[in-house]
RNA sequence: GCCGGAAUGGCGGAACCGGUAGACGCAGCGGACUCAAAAUCCGCCGGUGGCAACACCAUGAGAGUUCGAGUCUCUCUUCCGGCACCA
């Protein structure tokens, strides 16, 4: 056996057996229960961050676990491979999208098999080839046969400097980010997919997801939005023709305080107001050019101008003004609202402003009437007062009252409301899948027919930021209808990203299946038992796959309706900054290129670069370029080997944190291997000698049980700590014995999940035997647990006095005598009663006095 | 603004069902080895008081429930994720 630990050749040797034996390589065998693992797979950005080496360190962890208990395991890997960033980089060194992505991948692939995870390489994929996106465009058409694709408006940001889309990440502080032109919103055509046709049935599903994190069931749920109201009609006049304003509420029962209306400024109201008034139609113009993201719209200030139109109220037939307002959103319900500002927060503050009637018609716990400022008890329920017929009615009674009667006046009725839109999938991009629709002159928007597809999107552009390429390309869209034969316009559109990872998972269950989208296979792995990805997923990805799954059953391609059983959703990866101030400009250095000094206590001091230049620590935050704060894994890898980099990653944080990176804590998990390594060399040139320690089965035993516990749960540091605490129990074991040897072997296989190459090795060398993925995972002997004595704690009124050892099978007067005979606790029950003694069998006797 | 989280020593974190707060590690301090350094090994390590035994304080802030609260309930503060075209 070497005499020092060089990872880099432990780990070149482990991944040689790996690859010669095609240890990952996994096969459908339904006599064995199936354990399908998968991380969420990366974006080809160029190298792997931490954020992508912890992704897939937690699966490595899990998979391996997994095997070692005898599951058929399946980790497959793939490429994220079409989006924005390699149209930027396409830019940025005239290089087409393809030839970036492809080089991307083939280095992210290196570095991963570098890491040593355990993936099934024959399944790999990548969105942007066409056997892959071929079935996004097959699906696509179908869908659009069935109706659940679609073509409406959508709105996007507009750069009319560029003459282009802009992404909202392209968008800064309004304005393009290439341009620095005021952004404008821009309604274009777009396709849909009808996400909302499930809505119901993915809210439901959502109690039926044990495997599922709580918060994330909680943002989905809350996402989807189901509310239940009703929808009042408003009748008005206008050009001399009956209308009706429809809005949605969930507060029918203060329709009779409702003092206005307000509008979007896209609802016909608006435009039809802004055509006769040039103060309304610079308004709605205003309006239009705001932002289009929700985020940025909610904070604008609440404005709004009268359009002169007047509804009439469905009970009362009262004139009330028609507002147009920019806080209305076209997007949700009907892009009209019902303003009730007496128990309203938005519509009170809406009515100050403007000197409109503020009418109470609820009783609040704090009274009949609203006085300024506003108050959240306003908006609370309570029985209806100054409304007529419904007085004295609560809540629930009221609203269903006034239902009733809106829909015996045809203005009305209950109604079930969303807050999920349809998904707008149409992105005027390049480097994407190709919408599969050929538009006809004669035959309006036809589907491509299967056997045209793939429609191949060329991979030689390269865009140059104003538009989309293929637009330009007449050999792309120009083209001959499927239906009538006439010339056609091809769709020049592609898809959004979410659409290519909607369904990756079930590809990779059918590597090579070029019939269909997928087979049989798909059955037999699916669901993802396991599926492990960023928090910041929480909605988008993983909303967008549950419909997709849902889509694929109802096309009869899948079974399975819920996509993943079990989601774990890691922490984000942070680092500290840190910047120089050279006049007002800030240089930001790279944290590797800092050296801190620190007091006696071990706080900071000072910070200064290498060069002795003194930096300003800017705190802890995600790893980003712009403040140069990234640690690059290879550097990691080259020089402390894989194994460190995974031990460091699972041990320095539960895996639902946020990490906070730290090079010093690095070096503390290499340190550990090393000890590891040396351990088992003093280990193997030891005598065999002794019997087993009483003392050390009981102490590895106890730790093993825990770190069972602990793997279980997916708290996988601890699990590291555990392999700390055996190999410390392990180096006070004087010389060889039973229970050495026995301590070792399940160190070596608990670690051997974390740091499966440096396990690998030892397992082999120490002659365990040939393949340590092939043993047995190590379970506690309840023998070695048995104790005859335990300790018991002793409180007085709750607080730590003293403590005893009782015999195990002590029975409760036993224990109390004992207890009281400590003379710490006779200290503090001296001429005290004792008004009553709890018992906790095993841990504790607290004496009340 | 709305939705969802998080907060424990100098730092990362541990504490299973409400039962010894600070496991394990990092940093720091002291020592051994060394000509010296690195590496390695041993010891100490929340705060205040005390020679010590020990006592008091302490889990973001404030209240509450309980024999007992880091853990449960309420209010607040700060930070983080998402908000539909970053992925």
């Amino acid at each position: 056996m070497q005499d020092a630990y060089d990872p880099a050749a432990v780990e070149r040797e482990a991944q040689h057996f790996w690859r010669e034996r095609n240890s990952f390589r996994s096969i459908e065998d339904p006599a064995r229960p199936k354990f399908y693992c998968l991380s969420m797979f990366p974006y080809p950005s160029g190298k792997l961050h931490m954020g992508h080496v912890r992704n897939y360190t937690i699966g490595d962890v899990l998979t391996r676990h997994h095997r070692m208990r005898g599951f058929n395991v399946l980790q497959p890997m793939g490429w994220d491979a079409f989006g924005l960033p390699a149209e930027n980089a396409a830019m940025a060194n005239k290089v087409p999208p393809a030839k970036w992505t492809y080089d991307n991948i083939a280095y992210m692939k290196g570095q991963l098999q570098g890491l040593g995870f355990a993936l099934d390489w024959e399944r790999e994929l990548a969105t942007c080839r066409p056997d892959y996106y071929k079935w996004n465009q097959w699906l696509f058409t179908r869908l659009f046969r069935k109706g659940l694709a679609y073509k409406k408006t959508g709105v996007v940001n507009w750069d009319p400097v560029d003459q282009t889309v802009l992404a909202n990440e392209q968008v800064i502080e309004g304005r393009g980010w290439r341009t620095g032109a005021p952004v404008e919103k821009r309604e274009i055509p777009m396709y849909f997919l009808r996400i909302t046709a499930y809505a119901e049935e993915l809210l439901a599903a959502l109690d039926h997801l044990p495997g599922w994190p709580e918060q994330v069931k909680l943002m989905q749920k809350n996402w989807i939005g189901r509310s239940e109201g009703v929808r009042v009609g408003f009748p008005y006049e206008l050009n001399k023709e009956q209308r009706t304003l429809w809005v949605f509420t969930t507060r029918a029962d203060t329709l009779m305080g409702a003092t206005f209306c307000a509008v979007a400024a896209e609802h016909p109201i608006a435009t039809f107001a802004s055509r006769r008034d040039p103060k309304v139609q610079a308004f709605v113009e205003e309006c239009k050019r705001g932002p289009a993201m929700e985020a940025e719209l909610a904070q604008v200030e609440k404005k709004g101008l009268p359009t002169g139109v007047f509804v009439s109220h469905p009970i009362t037939h009262e004139k009330l003004p028609v507002w147009v307002a920019n806080y209305v959103l076209m997007g949700y319900g009907e892009g009209a609202v019902m303003a009730v500002p007496a128990h309203d927060e938005r519509d009170y503050e809406f009515a100050l402003k403007y000197g409109l009637p503020i009418r109470p018609v609820i009783r609040h716990p704090l009274g009949d009437s609203v006085p300024a400022p506003w108050k959240p008890e306003y908006a609370e329920p309570g029985v209806c007062i100054n409304s007529g017929p419904y007085d004295g009615m609560d809540y629930q009674t009221a609203v269903d009252a006034i239902a009733a009667d809106l829909t015996d006046k045809s203005l009305g009725e209950k109604q079930v409301q969303w807050r999920l839109r349809d998904w707008g999938i149409s992105r005027q991009r390049y480097w994407g899948c190709p919408v599969p629709i050929v538009h006809c002159p004669s035959c309006g928007d036809v589907p491509v027919p299967d056997a045209e597809l793939p429609v191949k999107l060329p991979e030689h552009l390269v865009p140059d930021g104003t538009g989309n390429p293929l637009a330009r390309l007449p050999e792309f869209y120009e083209t001959k209808c499927p239906a009538c034969g006439k010339a056609a316009r091809r769709e020049t559109d592609t898809m959004d990203t979410f659409v290519d990872s909607s369904w990756y998972f079930a590809r990779f269950c059918c590597p090579g299946q070029d019939g269909a989208m997928v087979d049989a296979r798909a059955k037999y792995w699916m669901p993802v038992d396991q599926y492990i990805g960023g928090i910041e997923h929480a909605i988008l990805h993983l909303l967008y796959s549950r419909f997709f799954q849902r889509v694929m059953r109802d096309e009869g391609l899948l079974d399975v309706v819920e996509p993943f059983t079990n989601l774990l959703t890691q922490g984000m990866v942070l680092a500290e900054s840190y910047y120089t101030d050279a006049n007002g400009r800030r240089e930001w250095i790279n944290p590797a290129e800092v050296e801190v000094t620190r007091d006696a206590k071990g706080k900071i001091a000072s910070a200064r670069t290498r060069d002795g230049r003194p930096v300003v620590y800017d705190g802890i935050g995600t790893m980003s370029k712009s403040k140069n704060n990234g640690v690059d894994p290879q550097a990691l890898i080259e020089k402390y080997g894989a194994d460190t980099a995974r031990f460091y990653i699972i041990f320095a944080s539960p895996p639902t944190n946020t990490l906070e990176w730290s090079d010093e804590s690095v070096e503390g998990s290499f340190r550990f291997l090393k000890r590891v390594w040396a351990y088992a060399l003093k280990y193997s040139q030891a005598a065999h000698q002794g019997e087993a320690s009483r003392q050390a089965r009981f102490e590895i035993h106890s730790v093993l049980k825990q770190a069972n516990y602990d793997l279980q749960k997916h708290q996988f540091n601890t699990v590291a700590s555990a392999a700390m605490k055996i190999l410390n129990a392990l180096e006070k074991i004087p010389g060889r014995n039973p229970a050495s040897e026995e301590g070792l072997s399940i160190l070596l296989r608990l670690l051997s999940p974390i740091t499966p190459h440096i396990a690998h090795h030892l397992w082999r060398e120490l002659q365990f035997g040939d393949d340590i993925m092939a043993a047995s995972w190590p379970e506690p002997d309840a023998a070695a647990l048995e104790q005859d004595e335990v300790e018991l704690v002793v409180q007085v009124n709750g607080k730590l006095r003293g403590s005893i050892r009782v015999p195990k099978a002590a029975d409760r007067g036993a224990i109390e005598g004992l207890a009281l005979a400590n003379p710490n606790v006779q200290k503090f029950v001296a001429g005290q009663n004792v008004k009553k003694v709890v018992v906790v069998p095993g841990r504790l006797v607290n004496l009340v006095v």
